[in-house]
DNA sequence: CTTGAAATTTCGATAAG
DNA sequence: CTTATCGAAATTTCAAG
């Protein structure tokens, strides 16, 4: 699909803010309301916006506790496999299979550290886990929703 | 602040659907639209809900490099030194401190290799940082923007 | 094929109960 | 918190570039 600059604008807008109005948005692009919503319901309809998100404090509703687990998987695993192990478990908020050591990363964020623990030893119970490395998040120093190419 | 049950199951909605109309929340959690609007500015001025957001297909603006990176600092190094750091670049979509062996795990996003390792090779260049560790991204299997405990 | 303008419907914000 | 009201926004339709 073909992406303009204009789109791009429009995408930094809303993801700067997914509630701003057709209009507003219009306006510092220079089109009007429906055109704006005619690019993004073609930028829904193609995938590109995948669709629009509270950002929500974890520790204002009760998950304090964050960490990163490398895992280490039997020689035979596939993404596949990994990815729906992972999206089993709700404390499960991003998976990557990665280059390097570990064969997959996983993000997990829980309620505190017992919780933790229990969400860890779960996955450390899938079959083709054969061991896990923990890095417990101490602060969250940056965390961007998604990004967009800066305009221009 | 005082977070019940009929504001959990809002900001599920919201989460879900950035977009939903206060009619529609309040159909489903039985209460009128003003009263949801009500409390979503009480949730959005006490910060648990932080903003709005579109979810982007990074591939689909040419976003298509990934890598966690841990970062291996001196002695000294405050989370305060490395938050600065890192959220000078553009690069830089989430970043930690951890316990473990590395000090901090840092989430780049990039147009690609070389723009990847263009951004590694600044990130290697803070004063603070010894060495890194790099696990590049291979395919990403789970990505929630953000989580909610689950309603009831 | 995309835009802009007008008409209709729906939604948001506020006041009153 | 709900109902009612007014102004604004979204959405559809249609005509024009």
């Amino acid at each position: 699909m073909q992406i303009d600059e204009v789109d791009q604008r429009i995408i930094a807008l809303l993801v700067a803010d997914a509630r701003s109005s057709y209009a507003d948005i219009g306006a510092r692009v220079s089109l009007s309301a429906p055109a704006v919503k005619r690019r993004v319901d073609r930028l829904r309809s193609a995938g590109v916006i995948r669709g629009f998100t509270a950002v929500v404090d974890p520790a204002a509703v009760g998950w304090n506790t964050e960490a990163f687990v490398e895992l280490f998987c039997t020689g035979r695993t596939t993404p596949a496999q990994i990815a729906v192990a992972t999206r089993r478990h709700p404390e499960v908020v991003g998976s990557y299979t990665v280059s390097g050591e570990a064969d997959a990363l996983v993000h997990l964020r829980a309620a505190d550290i017992g919780h933790l623990e229990q969400a860890l030893e779960r996955l450390r119970a899938e079959p083709f886990v054969t061991s896990t490395r923990s890095m417990i998040v101490l602060s969250r120093l940056v965390e961007s929703p998604t990004v967009v190419p800066a305009p221009g």
